[in-house]
RNA sequence: GCGCCCGUAGCUCAGCGGAUCAGAGUAUUGGCCUCCGAAGCCAAGGGUCGUGGGUUCGAAUCCCGCCGGGCGCGCCA
């Protein structure tokens, strides 16, 4: 494919390796980017890793390998050279560089996208959160990881559904509907009487004054659920994610699934009797004990309406599912993918899929803040949002590996937000817009521009980094680690800015001129098609 | 005590199935606006990659011990 110079240059080197090693010509072909620009575009260590079965010199291997390979390359690489114990190096021609220029500009929004071999049907469980209070750092780093990986997912070609699972009836709601009972009562929270562990955030007052009979505590329950639910929902529509399926742990009982989980257990023998409660062996499948799944009064522990609800996931031909939680949860892998084993109906063993995100701690102020006045007990997502905007609050939760703690801190992000990272992505993205818009011509001129024109180090920098993009994308879809494009995008848009302080691109002479514009609207494309997948804005202006 | 995760520059963090790997941002210091956006660019200083062993020609990366931190270890969710 033109514009495509890796898949040439695998081609021909397995097109090198069967005439070689035949017996060896399925070896996966593996080109890396080095990472210093000496090193050329591409380079393969295919000849060290065929030196040991082959029992050959990787030198001299990869000599003959290139022998083979290089007449097919000659149009798009400067003469291949094998450096140190055995690599192959291949610098890429001009030609062949810039081609990716011409790529994104045609492609547009599909650059980074791919078409899956194998099309799934995904799933990205996040957030989950009961509605018994707003949302907190730790939903807000969820929502920021599990909308990117669903962005990610789709990337590549999958059907994705973003899915949120709550509890609408369980002991956390009713300790909830007592505490605004209580509340409109005139109770003080905490108060003497107050209900057990029950909630004191300032939530629980507006829900109260909104009360009609602190007697009826039904309605008392929905109008509280509904209220939270309500608040929730404003709160991740601030945060830019949507999801497509809200799913009620009520609705698992209701329907009959989660004595259907018991009935499964029962028939193949995976529970017993025991101290009068029920219990399931999940050390068959490699936790440490088992577990209780009927308490001795009878109802169920959350587990296992917690199992009941991946059946459903599997029921509805979710092939892949990541789920994603707090690493407090960690102890759940174990047991629910236990009960799903222990059901025998042939759902694979590593199934759902976990990532795990430690927790945020938010600074501001040199201390930590621990507390909100409308949370009572931690700070909200909604806080965050407010101190240092959305943008800001999503790339920062994405920028770090999930199960890295992660410090927050406020005041770099709000009070010298110049210097926040976000900015600096998201000003290459306006600056470019600005250029593009001074020059005033039609953008899709640009893509009959004489790319050969560019020739400067710094040009060559970009078209380098602009073609790692789709390889990037397709990595981070794979490994579920929205952190790398961060990253990508920050250095990206530094070599934008090196380039754009370094070069003028509205020169006089027009082809030249063009073929610099040409530049920067794939990079302003890629920007735009990264920011995107990050759930973050790409403003024109700013 | 047991299990999982994390210790990389002053700070916040990338790099982790070995080679071309000591990195980014920020902070500090010194330069750059008669010219497309200085919310930017250029340059400098700053780390024996927690620690001690092991495997290897070669380890931030793999293995083991130790130290430090986080989170779990309920007939809570």
């Amino acid at each position: 494919m033109p514009g495509d110079p890796k898949a040439q240059i695998e081609a021909a080197l397995r097109t090198a390796v069967e005439k070689e090693a035949p017996e060896h010509a399925s070896f996966a072909i593996t080109l890396e980017r080095p990472k210093q620009a000496g090193h050329g575009d591409f380079s393969s260590n295919i000849a060290l890793q065929l030196a040991k079965p082959l029992k050959r010199n990787p030198r001299e291997l990869a000599e003959s390998l290139l022998a083979k390979a290089a007449p097919a390359l000659a149009e798009i690489v400067e003469k291949p050279e094998v450096a140190g114990p055995g690599f192959i190096n291949f610098r890429l021609k001009t030609k062949a560089k810039v081609a990716v220029i011409a790529r994104i500009l045609e492609e547009g929004a599909n650059y980074g996208r791919a078409r899956a071999e194998k099309p799934q049907k995904m799933q990205v469980e996040f957030v989950s959160a009961n509605p018994t209070g707003p949302l907190h750092v730790g939903h807000g780093r969820q929502a920021a990881l599990g909308d990117a990986i669903a962005a990610l997912l789709e990337s590549q070609g999958h059907a994705v559904t973003r899915e949120f699972y709550y509890n609408d009836a369980g002991a956390q709601i009713e300790k909830l509907a007592l505490s605004v009972q209580a509340r409109a009562r005139g109770m003080a929270p905490g108060a003497p009487g107050w209900p057990e562990e029950g909630y004191k955030g300032e939530y629980i007052e507006d829900i109260a004054r909104e009360v009609a009979d602190a007697q009826d505590l039904d309605a008392l329950r929905r109008l509280a659920v509904a209220y939270l639910r309500k608040e929730q929902d404003a709160d991740l529509q601030a945060f830019g994610v949507k999801f497509d399926v809200y799913y009620l742990e009520s609705s698992l009982y209701t329907q009959g699934k989660v004595d259907a989980v018991i009935e499964k257990w029962s028939i193949s023998k995976k529970v017993y009797e025991k101290d009068g409660a029920l219990w399931l062996r999940t050390t068959d499948y490699g936790d440490d004990k088992d577990r209780v799944v009927r308490k001795s009064d009878g109802s169920y522990t959350y587990f296992v309406p917690d199992v009941a609800y991946h059946v459903t996931k599997w029921e509805r031909g979710f092939t892949k599912v990541i789920d994603v939680q707090g690493t407090d949860h960690h102890s759940t892998v174990t047991r629910v993918r236990a009960g799903l084993q222990a059901l025998g109906i042939g759902i694979p063993k590593d199934y759902p899929d976990y990532v795990l995100h430690s927790l945020v701690k938010v600074m501001r102020g040199g201390a930590e803040v621990k507390i909100s006045k409308r949370a009572g007990s931690y700070v909200t997502l909604r806080d965050l949002i407010d101190w240092v905007g959305r943008d800001a609050v999503r790339f920062f939760l994405v920028s770090r590996k999930a199960d890295s703690e992660f410090v927050f801190d406020v005041d770099l992000a709000r009070e010298k937000s110049e210097e926040n990272p976000v900015y600096y992505v998201q000003y290459a993205h306006a600056r470019v817009c600005s250029v593009l818009s001074q020059w005033g011509g039609r953008t899709p001129e640009l893509a009959k521009a004489d790319l050969d024109l560019l020739s400067g180090g710094k040009e060559m920098d970009l078209a380098r980094r602009l073609a790692e993009f789709p390889d990037l994308v397709a990595t981070a879809a794979r490994e579920a680690a929205p952190h790398s494009v961060a990253f990508y995008l920050r250095e990206l848009a530094g070599e934008f800015h090196s380039y754009y302080n370094a070069e003028r691109i509205l020169v006089e002479e027009e082809r030249l001129r063009s073929a610099r514009l040409a530049l920067c609207a794939a990079v302003r494309q890629t920007l735009a098609n990264g920011l995107s997948l990050l759930g973050v804005s790409a403003p024109e202006k700013m």
